[in-house]
DNA sequence: CGTTTTTTGTTGCTTTTTGTTGATCTGACT
DNA sequence: AGTCAGATCAACAAAAAGCAACAAAAAACG
């Protein structure tokens, strides 16, 4: 009985097929590990194991969590991926809500002992649930729209943390006004959440990119310099002054 | 019986699995007294011990919450659907962790205007999406295992509430001993949201109803008279007496 | 105070686990 | 069938964790 077994049968569980080398790697511990690990499960009965790949008992059983629909998905978790990559184990993360970011937790179970600190009751329950993770949620009184805290409670919370990353998101971006949001609350959160972080990442996809647009979202002050700013595609030259100087990621 | 021994207690339950080095670092004493202090927990069976690291005991050998919300789905989910049968548009709940009450949450979304305290934050958060709903989340630190929060915060939020409803769950029934859980704090938070409820319902499905059971589970003190019991089979005849004052209902 | 008891740290040794290397096996494709 | 890449297995060496016994420190007690 390994201390990993909670970890393969969660991942097994949670995806139905999983093979060994993605194990080994989210454990990190070798092919040849897993397999002695994975040995007396199988024998158990608890997994089943097949050439390739180990899988669940009772077959790909998909849907735990709410696998909610989002526009602009693919773009979305494009980003997902890319910011997976910037965080490195063990980080410590305050994030910010927003369908962005929610996705991008799905991304960060991949990682390990992160230190999560959210106002999104969705992206702490995400996170939460993976082995080695210590979440907070930070915040009583949850929206309605989309289960988040801003009030008092949230704001003292996130206040006692100290993180090596923000993580946020903007509902647009203007080349003359820059991050826009949706209410004063996503404003004062944004900035609690980069109060605490020794450094920002902002997260927009590619829609986000307008010129001209509708509603009348609320301006974000100017991100730190350095900040990071991950997105799908290149902005358009418009928005050069805008990202003068932060650090724009863009896929390969 | 050590000074460190809540100390210890809590971190396992708080994060499932944690190694002896990691425990003597934060108590700042050395392995070796960290392993002695364990030496009677475990002998105790209030927690486990696996070569690297102690765990906690949910059960014998309980897979993590992700598995468990697919186990036995459709047991649970006859149950959740007689659940949101008798649970009334408009009305207060606070609602357990755990599996059962997970599905409960996903059948409660057909409910409208429900306001909901959970200490659960998936829970909290399948519901907080709902449009009408009002959801309070109880709680801050998220234990590893099953997102759900047992600090002072959370026991604080749930004693400043008023409710109609308390749903709760328990990991097995015994003829004599009663309903059981896993861990102290579980018992005591399946008290506060007792306290704060006019009407207790406790969710069981039928395969928690065990004559003698593996593990060593803590007992919760018997539900009010008149408490409702929603299950989905009848239960054998040797929990008659201790079913004697509630109102147990099973489908029809 | 001095003594006894308990707890904690240290050291050396044993056991278990993990990584590495290389041989073997499996499945897909000519 | 023959070939090839990737997966699996076996065996050994290195590393990590555990254990037992004793010494030092702290606490309890008269």
């Amino acid at each position: 009985m390994s201390k990993y077994d909670q970890d393969i049968l969660a991942m097994v569980a949670l995806h139905g097929t999983v093979s060994v080398g993605d194990i080994a790697q989210t454990l990190d511990v070798t092919d040849q590990t897993v397999r002695r690990i994975v040995q007396p499960l199988v024998a158990q009965g608890r997994i089943r194991k097949v050439h390739g790949a180990i899988v669940s008992v009772d077959g790909p059983n998909d849907p735990p969590l709410p696998a909610r629909l989002v526009e602009n998905r693919a773009a979305k978790a494009r980003i997902a991926e890319m910011v997976a990559q910037i965080i490195p184990d063990g980080a410590s993360l305050a994030i910010d809500t927003g369908s962005t970011s929610g996705i991008i937790a799905q991304a960060l179970c991949q990682r390990r002992n992160l230190t999560v600190v959210s106002n999104s009751s969705i992206i702490a329950a995400t996170l939460a649930v993976i082995p080695g993770n210590r979440v907070f949620m930070a915040g009583t009184q949850l929206r309605a729209h989309d289960g988040a805290a801003f009030d008092r409670n949230a704001f003292d919370t996130v206040a006692s943390f100290s993180v090596d990353w923000a993580i946020l998101s903007a509902s647009r971006v203007h080349p003359h006004h820059g991050f826009l949001v949706n209410d004063q609350n996503e404003v004062e959160m944004s900035l609690a959440l980069q109060d605490i972080a020794s450094q920002s990442l902002m997260a927009v996809d590619q829609s986000k990119w307008i010129l001209q647009g509708a509603g009348s979202p609320l301006r974000l002050p100017p991100l730190r310099d350095g900040s990071l700013v991950v997105t799908d595609a290149r902005p358009p030259e418009d928005f050069a002054t805008l990202l003068t100087a932060l650090d724009v990621r863009t896929p390969a």
